[in-house]
DNA sequence: TCAAAATGACATGTATAATGTCATTATGAA
DNA sequence: TTCATAATGACATTATACATGTCATTTTGA
């Protein structure tokens, strides 16, 4: 009975931990971005695209869980950029497709590699057991959530 | 050396899962509170009452790590609702103390103890132990996150 | 006593989206 | 081939959840 209630407990802790360790996320993530000229949405349309190949505008805003006219607008600035360029695209002849340019891959790869040098510094004193539970909890928690939402009354 | 890429992907998979995380975790909060007449940030202002106890609004937007102005905001529109009460603060005679009303107390406590009810159901078939792990893990790591926010570069 | 800080109130600004709508293709089924 | 339907980009509007700025009024504490 205690066990349970120290689980629901924790769990509670851990859930609402979520918020403050996003924002603390994002800070890392803006200050790395400091000296390029790149914002956190341009990084998250190069991150896309690097991570999955060149897409169109609806595809990445799929990926992200983004309607697609706000990521349209993500993508545009990108554009801008230099960093990303359109392609014909044989799937759809009016959506051409978004790819990295060279500077863009170069730019992104950096920006990924200072961050995950940032995640090995974080994780130094963690063991790949606990991490590895943690992210398992933490899939399992969002998952179950996602599905509860509706069922809570 | 291939340990410590898995851990940093691995972290960095954890990190990353904190935004739909959270989206999961407010999506729940918000179905509870169909029914009630109650926002979001009214409900916050009924948790720290009832967590902490009666409490100036300043107080409150410590707690909460959000400006006083907007908490203030939270607090009027809650006091709106008869769910919470001013009383002559001692300690400040210009700024009251709020406290919840005994309906506000009832209301709250019933939606916190549905919200552990499904911490219950959520963590059904995960381990005291894990959930123990995953918690700490994540402290820790938030905790470095705020830490290393400026010295990435 | 008196300068500095705290508080409530109000106005405005900002970032990150969602939503609505339109004109223009593009697609796919009859 | 045609034609209804869907997809796309563009643009406008609205929403949410805050931060920031400012002011007048206390309140506090040295």
């Amino acid at each position: 009975m205690y066990n349970v209630i120290m689980k629901a407990e924790q769990l509670h802790q851990l859930i609402w931990m979520s918020r403050p360790l996003m924002q603390a996320a994002e800070a890392c993530v803006e200050a790395g971005l400091v000296g390029t000229n790149l914002t956190v949405r341009m990084r998250a349309v190069l991150e896309m695209l690097d991570k999955y190949g060149e897409q169109t505008v609806p595809e990445i805003a799929a990926r992200l869980e983004i309607k697609r006219q706000y990521v349209q607008i993500m993508c545009n600035e990108t554009l801008a950029s230099g960093l990303v360029e359109q392609r014909p695209n044989p799937r759809h002849k009016r959506s051409p497709v978004l790819a990295l340019t060279d500077h863009g891959r170069t730019l992104i790869e950096e920006i990924i590699s200072n961050e995950m040098k940032l995640m090995e510094r974080v994780g130094a004193n963690l063991s790949g057991e606990n991490i590895s539970t943690a992210l398992e909890v933490v899939l399992t928690v969002a998952d179950r959530l996602k599905t509860q939402a509706g069922e809570s009354e």
